[in-house]
DNA sequence: CTGAAAGCGCTTACAG
DNA sequence: CTGAAAGCGCTTACAG
């Protein structure tokens, strides 16, 4: 592969002015520059990202380390990254730790190798001591989706507080009074908040959240049809399980299904995170969306504002509940949203 | 950062011999060895993968770009590439063409540039000059799922012809006579080789392929939807549509419920990729599944095998029917597959 | 077993 | 406007 020594022989200038007309250097005379060009084209010449990098330290490359890629909101938050990073003039390099803390240590170890500009994650845990300490060094960083309390860090992230409070407005709006949950693991956020919002939200309504009605998941489909065939097993079983992803909600379906029950009829469901399918899923289920795209977006330009000294700052977006058919009927009745909301609830159409 | 420098004067040695120990070269003193270790211990010290990289002209790392990362085929395919890379001690760097030529060059320059040991690729369309010119040069390559034809490079994918008369057999033992298909862009070889598949195997039973039932759609849920809606606008719709890959077959549903029609009521549905979700869409639907994961590891298997100068050869694995109800009601009488078969079928259970 | 030195492909003060 | 030179952090013959 040519080099810029190639480029600057076949040019006839030194490998210095080859560097200036690439990177755009006024001073440069047309000569020069015209000479250098058509050298670079004749050679098909490329620089070498590695050379440049060693010299500038900075790779323009951004790290991501997702909980699991097969989920489908990670795999929309991290399209939209590439995105807007693309834009910025960024690369990105996604990690999937697979809900694994020793699997997204190995990539936050690898990316940090690789000397990459900054570190978006959504930590499946506490923080392994090689992120902890990446942190404190400084290393440009921001948590989104799910973050690492007492850690310095800027959190990109949807809040579902107000709409897991509209879910339960509407479920007990349904009739229904026994509301289990399919948490997330307890060492994310998100696994925490998500239990806490909703039985703050039962409170409110006067319901218990009993520890029977508290299962517990990672986040992926198998502990979601694990978890829901502990609730049909229980003597007094849920009307209502709530999975706080969309695995989890899959595998809810998967334990439902095989036991030749049907939601709503015999359990209603609803889960966290929407996702298209969930449209055409029988019946479509009750969701709360993320504003996802938008999340990934703020998040890279949280990053690259660390990363260029311009800050960078935490960003909190709203999620919303999305009604579909998985909970029962809502009555017909009403065009309007049957129960009283501060936050903008969607009706599906669909 | 501490750099190898800072190691050796730590340890009072040179930075050869940290250099000999951090790689494992046997010629190094148990004092040296130790006193280096604990150097690195105490500094935290980390091997700059760019320097290295610069150094020794490899990067460890395969490019991976697939046509789209919200397809969930091509996300399981990812997952398995970069499990298989771990294990033989690659990192990969995903690229995303969304479908796009130009992203999909876009990617190809960047990994290129960034001297990637290696390139996986599922091309969205014939290849670009950059992306031939590198074939061509010699860079380790390997096609997956789709390719180039006459390009030198091997060819990992699986072979869905038999499975296409199966599902051909299924449909026309359901009494379905008039069959369309959503076919994926002429310039990919899935996208025609479905359609040739499909048009042969309705041949095999006397059947035509009119073009009014060959919907151009591009791998896309939207175009799967604006396809589906022209069928059902034709004098004569289909019975039954056969969409060339999961997406499409979510866009079809779409349309289809936009009209307020069921399937396989009103028309049947039947898709090119088998996703956890169709087991729970309503109705589940009939597909055909590609050993994914299978797939992937072969060709990283491949790749590496080129990398290292193994040779590095092409693999085709078989796809093969999963037949659930979209297409209406299967025989209950008959416990067998309904069909002759060479190739396995799958009844689902679910 | 060990170190001094060259060199990977770039960029960038510095001097002219 | 231009070039010679230093240097980014490593690895690896070469000599001892």
């Amino acid at each position: 592969m040519a080099s810029i020594k190639d480029v600057a022989a076949e040019a006839g200038v030194s490998v210095a002015t080859v560097s200036r007309v690439l990177n755009g250097h006024p001073s440069v005379s047309a000569a020069a520059r015209a000479r250098v060009l058509g050298a670079v084209e004749a050679l098909g010449y490329r620089p070498n990202a590695v050379a440049r990098s060693l010299r500038t330290d900075q790779t323009r490359t951004l790290g991501l380390v997702i909980s699991d890629v097969l989920n489908p909101y990670f795999t929309e938050l991290a399209r939209s990254v590439e995105e807007e990073a693309r834009a910025l003039g960024y690369s990105v390099i996604i990690g999937n730790a697979d809900e694994r803390p020793d699997l997204q240590d190995h990539h936050v170890t690898t990316l940090l190798d690789r000397r990459i500009d900054g570190l978006l994650v959504s930590p499946t845990d506490g923080g392994s001591p090689r992120m902890l300490e990446a942190a404190r060094a400084g290393t440009p960083m921001v948590f989104v989706d799910r973050w690492i309390p007492g850690v310095d860090v800027p959190v990109v992230r949807s809040d579902g507080r107000a709409a897991v409070r509209d879910l339960v407005a509407h479920l007990h709006g349904l009739g229904h009074r026994r509301l289990a949950i399919i948490a997330g693991p307890a060492a994310t956020t998100t696994g925490r908040e998500r239990v806490d919002a909703f039985r703050e939200a039962l409170g409110a309504h006067g319901l218990p959240l009993p520890d029977a009605y508290i299962g517990q998941g990672d986040f992926q489909a198998d502990s979601g049809r694990r978890v829901t065939e502990g609730f049909l097993d229980l003597p007094e079983p849920p009307e209502v399980v709530f999975a706080a992803d969309n695995l989890m909600a899959l595998g809810a379906l998967d334990a439902v299904r095989a036991r030749g029950l049907r939601v709503p009829r015999d359990i209603a469901l609803a889960a966290f995170d929407d996702i298209r399918w969930f449209v055409h899923t029988d019946p479509p289920v009750t969701a709360i969306a993320q504003p996802t795209g938008e999340l990934g977006r703020a998040a890279v330009r949280a990053l690259v504002d660390r990363i260029e000294g311009r800050g960078g700052a935490s960003v909190t977006l709203p999620a919303r509940l999305v009604v579909r058919r998985s909970c029962g009927e809502p009555p017909a009745s009403s065009p309007q949203s049957p129960f009283p909301s501060p936050s903008p609830v969607r009706r599906s159409t669909t």
